[in-house]
DNA sequence: TGTTTCCTTTCATTCATTGTAAGTGTTTTT
DNA sequence: AAAAACACTTACAATGAATGAAAGGAAACA
């Protein structure tokens, strides 16, 4: 059963679309505390999220971009404000879909239903910068290449995404590759992050991973110049 | 640069599509031969189809159903008709926007770029019944899980969907696998395609591949029943 | 029933991936 | 400026998945 996370203040507009999706067959799960709205939604594991964009406290384009960074979820942003300002704002952010309130319930059903199966097969993307990466496989995408990272190269990659601008400690990395229980010689893990590098080096993938002296490494995602 | 392919028939509509498309930087061409819409199509390997739905003579619904059956361009449906029916419709086929006219240049021009900007990355994914396939690292995609084929498998299942429903040759398959210098065993065909069946139906995708004897193989992908 | 065609299983070979080791380069520290 | 600590690179042998070969079994056709 597909599940849905809806983000609505208000709390009639919640409850009819709480009743809309249950009763056409999915699970659906509300987020009513906004500030930590984006940690809640990735703990629910949704596959899908509906995302009002005035929300009291925080901005939902705030939302829709923390949520495009660090998780994969297709995201629906509905709003009451029918301003053609918000749109193109909420698609820049990464939004898949955009509609206003108020709106027919098929339209509605329709377009989760259709995100939903264009997420299908695409689910577990990691975004990164300029490029994407499947999670299960380590198949990374390019532009129209693709290519599939051995599995260490890929769990680094993995590691360093969920992680963007923050420091992994050598630990964090060491235990990703092998698992806590044996310890391999740290001088491997270093071995491994050269290799990483120099495929992306050759893929044309700019990325920038730094040491950080005694911890581990820092892998920063914002362009500057 | 990013190529879009129009197919509309009125020549007023066209010639405001083409300009607003080219004055924002992409490559344009048009389809006025509508009843090879799909072939043209395909041939010119576009980023992005828009495609009206009301043509002479051809339904656009059967374009878009064909385009997404046999390749992996984003569709955006644009119509006149300002019916639900429609959209529901659309999205049925595959189609993965849907905008009515009149419409403002920005909203068309967001969406045409949020669309762009979804498929970056995920080219090359072609389509079978209940699964996509990545031709260039064979990776496999099947609802939220993906396995990476080993290359021979692969390739087979390339051809297969290359070649929906028809009859594929043994020494086509061959080709493909080896090339047509060195000639292996047939046997070695027969073994790799038990591979990939057996692979399939561990992953729960139930395909058909049938022997034509003395000929070679045919997938079929229409359900029954 | 006999023959052709198609399928399955097992096994040795091949090739990419990986950890190890040894050596080089770079940054702090004193 | 030297020493120490840390970070990086390269080459190589071991491992393991993928592959083709071979031989025996099952199914279709006559």
């Amino acid at each position: 059963m597909k599940k849905i996370v809806i983000v609505e203040d208000e709390p009639f507009m919640r409850e009819e679309l709480e009743q809309i999706f249950q009763k056409a067959g999915y699970s659906v799960m509300s987020v009513t505390d906004f500030s930590h709205a984006p940690q809640e939604i990735m703990q629910a594991v949704p596959n899908l999220v509906l995302l009002d964009l005035n929300l009291p406290g925080i901005s939902g384009f705030q939302i829709c971009r923390e949520l495009k960074q660090k998780s994969t979820f297709p995201v629906l942003v509905l709003t009451s404000r029918d301003q053609m300002k918000d749109e193109l704002h909420a698609l820049d952010l990464g939004a898949d879909e955009y509609l206003t309130k108020p709106c027919r319930k098929e339209r509605l059903l329709a377009r989760v239903s259709n995100l939903l199966r264009r997420y299908e097969g695409r689910a577990n993307l990691l975004e990164g910068p300029g490029f994407l990466l499947d999670e299960q496989t380590y198949t990374l995408y390019i532009y129209d290449k693709s290519v599939i990272l051995p599995k260490n190269q890929g769990k680094l990659l993995e590691m360093f995404l969920r992680h963007r601008d923050e420091t992994v400690t050598r630990e964090m990395l060491c235990d990703a590759l092998w698992g806590t229980a044996e310890y391999i010689d740290e001088n491997a893990l270093q071995v491994n992050l050269t290799r990483l590098k120099k495929t992306m080096k050759n893929l044309g993938v700019g990325q920038r991973i730094e040491p950080v002296r005694g911890i581990g490494y820092r892998m920063m995602t914002d362009v500057e110049e």
